[in-house]
RNA sequence: GUCCCGUUCGUCUAGCCAGGCCUAGGACACCGGGUUUUCAUCCCGGCAACAGGGGUUCGAAUCCCCUACGGGAUGCCA
């Protein structure tokens, strides 16, 4: 075991945003590659927004994901409490700390830092108004990302508000002292605002930890300016765990946002996710988040699974869709899904693409039927099947006697071929013009089910 | 305004730190062709980028400077 320790500190806002799955993924993921520790601390000092339904969307998926931690919410650890609103005391050890060596005051009914420094008073272009300012000593931050960067911090800084609580600075430099974080792997938005964290751990006679600021996710140009946020479409992990993502997946894919292993792979399994992870590869520059690539990852990973688990996957949403019993028959679900897994890009199509196996109330597509009818009058056509499918006994209803079927039928016909009988056949049995391979969809469907379709057809 | 960070195909990116192997590689998307006389799969092909300008150098996507653009911070939000 390496003495890493990372934390992923998110505030239980009821949304799992992509950008936060996506810290919390790293922080997780250099954790397991360095052996390290993944704690979980929940910054929940925002009383109003924090709730119970909140911490659960927050927990139910950093689970899905299956990113366990070491240490937090529900398994504790020698370092807690892992809720903010639980540690008052402690902050209130260390504000001690802070008004012992002369670095706080009171103002207002707050309490503020004292930065070191010559004071003088300057016009604010952001404020609109005279400022006192403090040349302080430029802080030097040694990023694991984006090398050395320098900022001075020019103003003192509210740590405790008049009402009494402390400030996000104060508590996230206090907790990862006392939780003794090594690493601090974090969005850029934070990256201007480490010189008070640095201003702080020296204050406390701490050494910062490595810093780490992760690239931003911005949102799509079309739809505005910035850094996505919430209400962007496919932002939320919420949104792929409803629209039936296979986790490992979605993991997969968010790990790939502003990492990749250096070469070109990119489904991964997550040994190799784990194995390859480094900081330094992480990218520099934001990156717009691709829904079609996420969707692409997905397939390439549905098209690996095996079809007992595929349709662990796939039963619940037929289910809820009411295409199927709840205890239909496992095999014969399994057989349907072996045809379909191969051609459907997702879970989520699923219920479109195969709901004709389990129930005679499918939509008939329309332009499917335009393009069956086309090939001659569907009625005749479909006595002709019917008559030459007919023959095929229950028993013997495989690829094989269907092909030989449709061959007699072809030949009965004087044509070389039976493909003239097929789109008509299709559209007959489905009511749309595509599907799982041909004649491997006749069997799985049956016989009884493919002679009624075909009678109701052939009027 | 000030400070900080960034900028390679439409998108995600490799290459940049250690300049020549880059006529800039891969993936997604898109377009075309093929297979499957179904198809959303699969196969093949195509399109398409070093933000701009100066330098340094025999040689720059790679090093330096400037500009532009994008983002972030500048909260008694986190």
């Amino acid at each position: 075991m390496s003495n890493v320790r990372v934390r992923f500190a998110p505030s239980p806002t009821g949304f799992f945003h992509i950008g936060s799955a996506r810290t919390a993924l790293f922080n997780w993921l250099y954790a397991r590659h360095t052996d390290g520790k993944f704690v979980l601390r929940i910054e929940d000092t925002d009383a109003a927004r924090n709730t119970e339904e909140a911490l659960d969307v927050l927990l139910k998926g950093m689970r899905w994901l299956g990113m366990d931690w070491d240490e937090g919410p529900e398994i504790g650890g020698e370092y807690g409490p892992y809720f903010q609103s639980q540690r008052g005391e402690i902050y209130k050890e260390y504000l001690g700390k802070l008004t012992e060596a002369g670095r706080t005051y009171e103002k207002d009914g707050a309490i503020f830092f004292k930065l070191e420094g010559e004071r003088y008073t300057e016009y604010d272009e952001y404020h609109k108004q005279e400022m006192e300012k403090v040349r302080a000593a430029p802080v030097e931050i040694d990023d694991a990302i984006r090398g050395k960067v320098v900022r001075a911090e020019s103003r003192d800084f509210v740590i405790f508000r008049a009402d009494g609580s402390p400030t996000f600075h104060f508590v996230n430099v206090v907790d990862d002292i006392t939780m003794q974080i090594t690493h601090v792997i974090r969005g850029e938005d934070h990256l201007s605002n480490t010189s008070k964290h640095v201003e702080l751990f020296n204050a406390f006679g701490a050494k910062p930890p490595q810093f780490a600021h992760l690239p931003l996710i911005l949102k799509d140009p079309k739809m505005g300016k910035g850094k996505m946020s919430k209400r962007d479409k496919g932002s939320l992990i919420e949104e792929y765990q409803e629209r039936h993502f296979l986790p490992a997946a979605v993991r997969n894919a968010v790990a790939l946002l502003g990492w990749n292993p250096g070469d070109d792979r990119e489904v991964m399994d997550i040994g190799e996710i784990i194995e390859a992870f480094d900081i330094k590869d992480i990218q520099k520059g934001a990156a717009r988040f691709d829904e079609a690539k996420m969707a692409h990852i997905n397939f390439q990973y549905l098209k690996e699974l095996p079809v007992e688990t595929y349709a662990w996957f796939a039963r619940p949403v037929l289910t809820e869709k009411g295409l199927l019993e709840e205890d239909h028959c496992e095999d014969h679900l399994q057989r349907v899904l072996a045809i379909c897994q191969e051609k459907i890009t997702s879970i989520e199509a699923l219920p479109e693409f195969c709901g004709y196996f389990f129930t005679d109330d499918y939509p008939v597509n329309e332009k499917a039927e335009k393009k069956a009818l086309k090939k001659g009058n569907h009625a005749e056509l479909a006595s002709q099947v019917l008559e030459s499918l007919s023959k095929v006994e229950a028993s013997g209803w495989t690829v094989d006697a269907l092909d030989k079927a449709f061959g007699e039928l072809a030949a009965a016909h004087g044509q070389e071929k039976p493909f003239m009988w097929w789109p008509l056949t299709r559209f007959a049995v489905s009511g749309v013009s595509s599907g799982p391979d041909f004649l491997p969809m006749l069997e799985v469907m049956g016989r009884d089910m493919v002679l009624r379709r075909l009678e109701k057809m052939a009027g």
